[in-house]
RNA sequence: AGAGAGGUGUCCGAGUGGCUUAAGGAGCACGCUUGGAAAGCGUGUGUGGGGCAACUCACCGAGGGUUCGAAUCCCUUCCUCUCUGCCA
């Protein structure tokens, strides 16, 4: 959520700031117009109500003494009727307030490419470089065939889900193992957390209420599936106040991740990159806005170097404003390489979302006698299931087998 | 799932209709004290709004209601604890 003051008092740079994202000023100029009118009533609803409030007291004192309170009495009643009416008012602008600014996205960074889509992003750096084959490499699911089924994952589910089996199962595993404790071992404390969660949850983070439709929903009762550990990890510390020596606060998290994939009808229909289960060890950090730069910082190195510990050519992308998520300021993008493929795809997604998911969560430090708002960070550390296809198809050899890397191979 | 008890500020905890616009304690901050620390003493300190200075409004799990006036009474709902049942 964005901050109602800065939307009154800055309202032409908030709107070039959002025009990266292509959210119109229609929008902004709206929940301008709202706060504006709700501030307006306020003013008429608060002294009608410090009057029913003293008068009231009067009243007491009145009644006890024996005084005649008659007259005091209707004038009261009739105060109440006013406040009624001015009450429901300032309610339904509030309510109407809130819901507008709960769907318009985060602001983007002053640093954030201007784009349209992804085609925009902009390449920071490679790192390492892709093997070469003496034969044409293939592509996962040709290899993992033994390994991977696909269709028993359909009879079980539906499309897009899968079985992993023998070498894939247990190198799926050792991933997940792998990856927590390399994110440990950088200082990142492991949570284990619900994998099904409420509406106020999915609220904090930003998924709710604007994109309900890519959740698995539980039928009959309020509450959800989690798309990624970011949602439950992040939300460990709503409605709270932390204490500023706590700060920086770093998790780690391996969780499976539920996803509709609503908007992906025909994209990535074969193979395992976009399923709708997948497991995922995820990074969350707790800053203060001045810190997260720098954690920023930490946590892209952190899910680069487990990539290079793994032998995984990959490349870092600054995200421009057009492909950048609701609830990020600042987005980079991790992409190994696809022998198979012949191309790098997307493994992790490391974001800062300022202060935008600590406003809706009211996440907040005490900073000497104020309270602030946190900043708020989450990156993939990594995917893991896209980790296992990309060491299927870098370390595969001419005979249709393939190799783990040799930090694996104690967690195998 | 059934019965009972309960949800109050960063934490603990008092408070069953009007000097509670929430007692007291812990913690925290500042100051005094000390060679330094601890202890002790003093002061400040719930949250979120209002051009936030005085002042003022809302908030005692959430939502509704009764009343001139509600943390306190009523209804709905969520959650926690204890016992019973079920289960890994």
């Amino acid at each position: 959520m964005l901050d109602i003051k800065l939307i009154q008092n800055e309202f032409d740079s908030v709107c070039e700031k959002l025009r990266k994202k292509k959210v119109s000023e229609d929008i902004i100029e709206n929940l301008r117009l709202i706060s504006l009118e709700l501030k307006a009533k306020k003013a008429i609803l608060e002294p009608l109500q410090a009057e029913q409030n003293a008068s009231s007291k009067l009243f007491g004192l009145w009644a006890k003494e024996g005084k005649d309170i008659n007259e005091l009495k209707a004038k009261l009643s009739a105060n109440k009727e006013k406040i009624t009416v001015a009450n429901k008012l300032v309610k339904e602008l509030e309510e109407k307030l809130s819901n507008l600014a709960l769907s318009v996205p985060n602001l983007p960074d002053n640093d954030v490419p201007n784009g349209a889509d992804e085609n925009d992003n902009i390449e920071i750096k490679k790192v390492l470089t892709p093997p070469v084959f003496d034969f044409i490499p293939k592509e996962h699911w040709e290899i993992a065939e033994n390994q991977i089924d696909f269709e028993r994952g359909v009879k079980l589910s539906k499309s897009r889900f899968s079985v992993l089996k023998n070498k894939a199962a247990k190198l799926e595993r050792a991933l997940i193992n792998y990856m927590l404790d390399f994110n440990t071992k950088r200082g990142f404390n492991e949570v284990c957390v619900p994998y099904i969660v409420n509406r106020e949850t999915l609220t904090g983070t930003g998924q709710l209420p604007k994109f309900e439709d890519d959740l698995f929903k539980i039928e009959g009762e309020d509450l959800f599936l989690i798309p990624t550990a970011e949602v439950p990890v992040t939300n460990l510390f709503r409605d709270e106040i932390i204490l500023e020596a706590e700060l920086p606060i770093m998790m780690t998290s391996y969780t499976a991740c539920f996803r509709k994939e609503a908007g992906s009808a025909g994209r990535d229909t074969r193979g395992m990159i976009r399923q709708h289960q997948f497991d995922k060890v995820e990074l969350v950090c707790i800053t203060k806005p001045s810190e997260s730069d720098k954690m920023f910082d930490k946590m892209i190195e952190c899910a680069s170097d487990l990539l290079s510990s793994l032998g995984l050519a990959h490349r870092h992308l600054m995200l421009c404003g057009g492909d950048l998520g609701f609830g990020a300021a600042k987005t980079v993008d991790l992409e190994v390489w696809f022998p198979g493929q012949n191309r790098y795809r997307e493994i992790s997604s490391i974001s800062n979302t300022r202060d935008f998911q600590a406003r809706r969560a009211k996440i907040r430090y005490k900073d000497q006698k104020k309270n602030k708002l946190v900043n708020t960070l989450n990156g993939s550390s990594l995917a893991v299931g896209r980790t296992m296809i990309a060491i299927m198809e870098n370390y595969q050899k001419a005979d249709g087998s393939f190799d783990v890397p040799e930090v694996l191979k104690s967690y195998m």
